[in-house]
DNA sequence: CAACCGATCACCT
DNA sequence: GGTGATCGGTTGC
C-alpha cells in the first residue's frame, strides 16, 4: 500500500499509487483462486512471491494481483485501485478517453478506480503480463517505492465476491479519492 | 464436449 | 440503485 505501479511503454511511463487492495489467502480462503488447488490458470499464486498473477474475468476485464507467501504456499494480493501519478493521457488513451460531462475534461477517477479499469489503463493482459517477477524495475511492468508512507490505512470486507464474504480483507488508504468505494 | 459461473464495468434511471 | 454484456477456465458427464 502506497507504493507505486510502474509501466513502461512505446518510451512512455505510466505511474500510480497503490490505494486499494485485497487479499486472497490460499486454501482455507473459498473466495481465492487458489482454493481448489494449483492448475495452469492459477500457477503464479503457488510460486515465489513478487510476481504478477493476471486473470480474464466476466468476459471483459483483465485482474492484476501481485504473488505473495513463500513458493509452494499460494496467496496474493488484488490491485483494486490507483492513483495516477504519472501518464495521464496514456492511460486516458488506454482507457477511451472519459470526460466528465459537467466540467468537459478527463475525470481522473474513471482512469484507474475498481480492478478492470487500472488494468485496462495501464494496458495489463494476461497473455502479455502475466507471470513477471514485479521486483526488476528493469522490467516494462514493477512496483517502486518513493518513501511515502500512507497515515491511516482501513480494513472492509471484500468487494463482489459470494464465499468468504465477512473476511476483512480489503484495504484501503484512508480518505483517498481513488479507493473504486468508501 | 457442454454447461456453469464469476475477485466487473458502463450506462440508464 | 439496478441491470445487461460477454467469454475463458473449470468441472462433470
Amino acid at each position: 500500500m502506497g507504493k507505486i505501479l510502474v509501466r513502461r511503454q512505446r518510451g512512455k511511463l505510466l505511474a500510480g499509487r497503490i490505494v486499494e487492495v485485497e487479499a486472497y489467502l490460499g486454501a482455507d480462503d473459498p473466495a481465492a483462486h487458489s482454493a481448489s488447488g494449483q492448475t495452469p490458470r492459477n500457477a503464479v499464486l503457488f510460486g515465489p512471491p513478487g510476481h504478477s498473477y493476471v486473470y480474464f474475468v466476466y468476459g471483459n476485464h483483465f485482474c492484476f494481483n501481485v504473488s505473495c507467501l513463500p513458493d509452494g504456499e499460494a496467496g496474493g494480493v488484488l490491485f483494486r485501485a490507483l492513483e495516477p501519478v504519472a501518464g495521464i493521457e496514456g492511460m486516458a488513451e488506454a482507457r477511451g478517453v472519459l470526460f466528465n460531462r459537467e466540467k468537459g475534461r478527463v475525470d481522473l477517477r474513471q482512469l484507474t478506480s475498481g480492478p478492470g479499469r487500472l488494468a485496462q489503463a495501464f494496458g495489463i493482459t494476461r497473455e502479455r503480463d502475466n507471470d513477471k517477477d514485479l521486483t526488476r524495475t528493469r522490467s516494462d511492468l514493477f512496483i517502486a517505492d518513493d518513501a511515502f508512507r500512507p497515515k491511516c490505512i482501513e480494513v472492509t470486507p471484500r468487494i463482489g465476491i459470494t464465499k468468504a464474504v465477512a473476511h476483512p480483507l480489503r484495504y484501503i488508504i484512508a480518505g483517498n479519492k481513488f479507493v473504486s468505494k468508501p
